[in-house]
RNA sequence: GGAGAGGUGGCCGAGUGGUCGAAGGCAGCCGCCUGCUAAGCGGUUGUGGGGGUAAUACCCCACCCAGGGUUCGAAUCCCUGCCUCUCCGCCA
């Protein structure tokens, strides 16, 4: 959420900024609504201001016996006048509010300017894609014939874009598990494992309400949200606190299952691990002071990275540009992982700087020491990795002419064998 | 699922409808004092919004779980929701 006071005074630089990644920001409604607030705020404060010292006087004359009836008389009226500028007031502060949540974040002047993926700029790779001497399968048609994934009997459980891991399949998805969180432990991270069910302010904080409801599986009677990614409930972990300068940066990392609704993108790889309703995830988030975020972005990526490096995929970083930006985000590096059964690089992580976009919503803040008043911390995340993308990484990197797929070096320990087969 | 108790400042905890942003204690900070990181004394210590200032100061409004309501006036009364705890039942 942008700060409401900051856009009021900065109209101008916010719809430019807003319009770099494609959003006309309504600023004449805006103002419109906003100058309403302010003016009926002030009445209203003059009001109360009155009823106050009013019923202070009342309640003097009342202890002295005395007659108040022309006060009483007065307050009454008072009193009436306020319940209906109250109402009104409550309206125009929903309203201003709801117009402020549904406002995506200012792109930071690092990111490129563009209109879609197309324009994402690519500033490096790792690793060398391996040179095959037969035509590489893509990962499903190497997990079937191994029987460590089951697609169909995982559509009979449940439906589309689900997947019944088996044997190996299995082994390997914990395995990835465990590695991730070991790795990012040693690194200075708090492990994390945290509701993954979680409430509609939850998600209101993180920025995936009100706007994307359609992203979102829902649970009816007592509503909750599944979350879509470990990002929503860790970050809310101090929804509403004042956190000590001291405290920060903090670094959390959590492992968790995942859902999407993935409405909208129908006939987007139907077949195999790549889009599903479900899939396992570690996540990294940071709270992190304002003047640190952009350095801390730069460490959190390579956290990322490490894992790739370590499992020795090759992958490329890009930059994604202002029209291909998440809503909440004001600068994003995706991570590619390279693919041999589709011959291009896939997505496999993305690490996000948000400012102060959701820490705002959430009310996340700290106090300086010495110094007066509070700032909201800044808040990012990455991917780290995405367990199933990474999974079908393995599988088409290091598969074998015979069928089999050799296990990294790294995950061996965990995978408890070198080998597919 | 049934029965009950409760949600007050960083923490503990009091609060008769008006003088309560809220007693008292602890912790913290600043002084004083005491020759040694103990005790004592005095002061001070929340958040958000609006106004004001060069910046402080200062003024106003709101906040005692949340949202409604009653009242001239609500931390205090009423309703709804959320959360916590205890007992019984059930259960991984």
């Amino acid at each position: 959420m942008l700060d409401a006071r900051y856009v009021r005074e900065n109209v101008e630089t916010v719809r430019n900024a807003l319009q770099k990644r494609g959003y006309e920001f309504p600023l004449a409604e805006f103002l419109a609504i906003d100058g309403k607030r302010i003016s009926l705020l002030k009445e209203t404060e003059e009001l109360r201001n009155r009823r106050n010292t009013v019923s202070e006087e009342i309640g003097k004359l009342k202890r002295q016996h005395a007659d108040a009836s022309s006060q009483l008389a007065e307050m009454k009226e008072v009193s009436d006048r306020l319940k209906e500028l109250d109402e009104k007031l409550r309206d125009l502060e929903a309203e201003t509010k709801t117009f402020l949540l549904t406002i995506p974040n200012i792109p930071h002047e690092s990111v490129p300017v563009g209109r879609d993926e197309q324009e994402n700029k690519e500033i490096r790779r790792w690793g060398t894609p391996r040179q095959f001497d037969f035509e590489p399968l893509n990962h499903w048609d190497i997990a079937e014939p191994l029987d460590i994934v089951d697609f169909d009997r995982a559509a009979k459980i449940a439906g589309a874009r689900f997947a019944l891991m088996k044997g190996m399949g299995a082994r390997l998805e914990r395995a990835l598990m465990n590695f991730m969180l070991d790795t990012h432990v040693t690194k200075g991270y708090r492990e994390i494992f945290p509701p993954i069910m979680v409430n509609r302010d939850s998600m209101i904080g993180t920025g995936q309400l009100p706007k994307f409801e359609m992203e979102l599986f829902r649970i009816a009677d007592p509503e909750f949200y599944l979350i879509p990614t470990a990002e929503v409930p860790v970050t809310n972990i101090f929804r509403d606190e004042i956190l000590r300068e001291e405290d920060l940066p903090i670094y959390y990392t959590a492992y968790t299952p995942c859902f999407r609704r993935e409405a909208g993108s129908y006939g987007k790889d139907t077949r195999g691990l790549i889009r599903q309703h479900q899939f396992n995830k570690v996540e990294l988030v940071k709270f992190v002071s304002p003047e640190d975020s952009y350095e801390e972005l730069e460490k959190l990526i390579s956290d990322a990275e490490e894992i790739l490096r370590r499992l020795d995929l090759p992958y490329r970083v890009i930059t994604l540009c202002t029209g291909d930006m998440g809503f909440s985000s004001a600068k994003t590096y995706d991570i590619e992982v390279w693919l041999p059964g589709q011959n291009r690089y896939r997505e496999i992580s993305s690490c996000s700087n948000f400012e102060d976009f959701q820490s705002r919503r959430a009310g996340i803040r700290f106090k300086r020491e010495g110094k007066k008043g509070t700032e909201f911390v800044h808040t990012l995340n990455g991917s780290g990795l995405a367990i199933g993308r990474t999974l079908v990484a393995i599988l088409e990197n290091y598969q074998q002419k015979d069928g089999s797929v050799v296990i990294p070096e790294v995950l061996r320990p965990y995978a408890g064998t070198d080998r597919i087969k």
